[in-house]
DNA sequence: TGTAAGGCTTCCCATGATGGGAAGGTCAAG
DNA sequence: CTTGACCTTCCCATCATGGGAAGCCTTACA
């Protein structure tokens, strides 16, 4: 099977794929003649599998791991959970931080008239007036 | 003042005022005749606000429109607050979607018996695996 | 059989916000 | 007068993705 097969087969663009082989990630299984990438059920089974890697947030770097860790039948499941764990905690410290941005902003927008004057308390924070 | 002074006065490093600068954000008073950047306090009033603005989030565009409603007196409070509710709601929408990774993570991990064994239902929803 | 369409190849560029570092000019203190 | 700390511009890297050009290949149809 082509790319544009593989892609459609996957869900990743062939764009992507060919990045995914410049980093390492996966290879075709060869090429024809004429040069174009062959792909067979194993291959888009990766690529199904690092897209849904990376719909769960993991980094294409994470995602190389544990695409290690499949591929290693004497892995421990110890070791998987470890990077998950590490993405759950980046995870929820990234939540944190936005959590805590749309504290302040709620505050700062209910404290705001929103009408044709310009008087704002949003602006006056970020511009360091202590009003809000 | 120099680069530098704005810098710690501001908490900008000043390879970010310099891109500030090449994105027209924030121009210098003016320069020395050894072409060094000369800085006045309104110029780092401006690099606080632009800080503060990013730490609560919004982007370098974004920071430009709140910027530019800020030097300009006759805006309207609904101008800045229409701004600050679409980037709440942007903010919201990515904690939602990280909360859902967050909360399938968790529960595979919490399926995983992290041991030495190499079953790990993680790698099986990985890999399109229905098992957990 | 010729041609047109669409798929494939590689290569370069752009994003957004930030940092690293080199090469070279400037300033202030000793 | 030298040294070190500052400044200048310029280029490169990050991370993951997309856009697009130039050129080759394949397939389908007239």
């Amino acid at each position: 099977m082509n790319i544009g097969e593989a892609s459609s087969a996957s869900g990743v663009s062939a764009k992507m794929i060919r990045y995914y082989e410049q980093i390492g990630l996966i290879a075709p299984k060869g090429r024809t003649e004429s040069n174009y990438r062959l792909y067979g059920p194993e291959e888009v089974h990766v690529l199904r599998f690092i897209k849904r890697a990376r719909s769960l947030g993991f980094s294409l770097e994470e995602t190389e791991t544990l695409l290690k860790l499949w591929q290693d039948k004497s892995r421990t499941s110890a070791a998987v959970k470890e990077v998950a764990t590490t993405h759950i905690n980046d995870l929820e410290r990234r939540i944190a931080e936005m959590q805590s941005m749309v504290k302040t902003l709620k505050h700062l927008s209910h404290c705001c008239g929103g009408d044709h004057r310009p008087d704002c308390p949003i602006l006056d924070d970020l511009a360091g007036e202590n009003v809000a």
